[in-house]
DNA sequence: TATAAAAAAGAGTAAAAGGTCTTTTATTAT
DNA sequence: ATAATAAAAGACCTTTTACTCTTTTTTATA
């Protein structure tokens, strides 16, 4: 539910990105992240994580940079979000202890399940694309801080 | 929804005392640290903030230690959580923009919205003395792990 | 075929979180 | 009074996370 940050500047970006780019206009490091306000050399890293994972797509040289194709738009959060730091969160206790188990659940658990179990369905529900679309269709937003929107 | 350390140490110290301490049977810091597997000086720390806060009782000296009043018990893990690391977490978008706002909602806004509010719900409702009965009546658990339950 | 552009890779630094060890203070019982 | 006990406080260390800077590799194009 709190994403470390690698996750969160990856679900970001690639958000961004498939709002902003394709393969006819990649999209280089440098404006990503001063379009994001994420740090550069960083986000380069999570960038090529994700790019190694063929979530997204990259390209060296002149005009290189990064896009996605449309069948990399089909990926949901909870994909995401399991290539970048897993998801072990959905078999954690609650409250902190071991396993979470059924046969002898903490005080909260039977409730937490349930929390668990919507977080779970919207996570697969959001794809990139359906989350594009939103933005698209001014449904939904995606500030980017402080920072100017070019184009 | 992932505590910090301090965070989960305590919610666990604290039913442990709510269950094991009294008045008139205070625990000391060894024994709690070592039943629950915390690391000692450092649980120490949590449970002198949570004593200076006034969630629990604590006394120096021969036969000192850490118990709980019978008014302690009507924390509810909400205001636990809100001593310990406050609440942002229920204000906070869950892709990680800005503030999460009614009037610009990111992509996951509206769903993310209801599950923090039932999220937000279990935490109130679940008091120390709930938990603790629960517990007492056998229809939750909280295993010390791999460590001894003496008594 | 040299040059420049851009990602990839690597090494190193900084800050935050988590944890240990030592000293001080308060309390109780002898 | 004093010795023992236990929490409180403080200084320090370790690990992990976040971030920066530099060098290398790939590739398009002049
Ligand atoms: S046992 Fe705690 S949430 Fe399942
Ligand atoms: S704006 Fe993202 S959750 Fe509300």
């Amino acid at each position: 539910m709190f994403f470390s940050k690698p996750t969160e500047y990856a679900i970001r970006a690639i958000i961004y990105l498939s709002l902003h780019a394709s393969e006819e206009k990649k999209l280089g490091l440098k404006q990503i992240a001063s379009d994001l306000g994420f740090p550069e050399h960083y986000l380069g890293k999570i960038m090529q994580d994700l790019a190694k994972r063929n979530l997204i797509q990259s390209a060296k040289g002149p005009h290189g940079g990064f896009y996605m194709e449309e069948k990399d738009m089909e990926i949901s959060l909870l994909s995401l979000i399991d290539a970048l730091e897993g998801l072990q969160f959905f078999n954690t206790c609650g409250l902190g202890l071991h396993e979470c188990n059924e046969e002898k659940p903490c005080p909260i658990h039977k409730e937490y399940q349930i929390i668990k179990g919507n977080y779970y369905r919207l996570l697969s529900q959001k794809t990139i694309r359906s989350m594009r679309d939103d933005i698209e269709n001014e449904i939904a937003f995606m500030d980017l801080g402080h920072h100017a929107k070019k184009e």
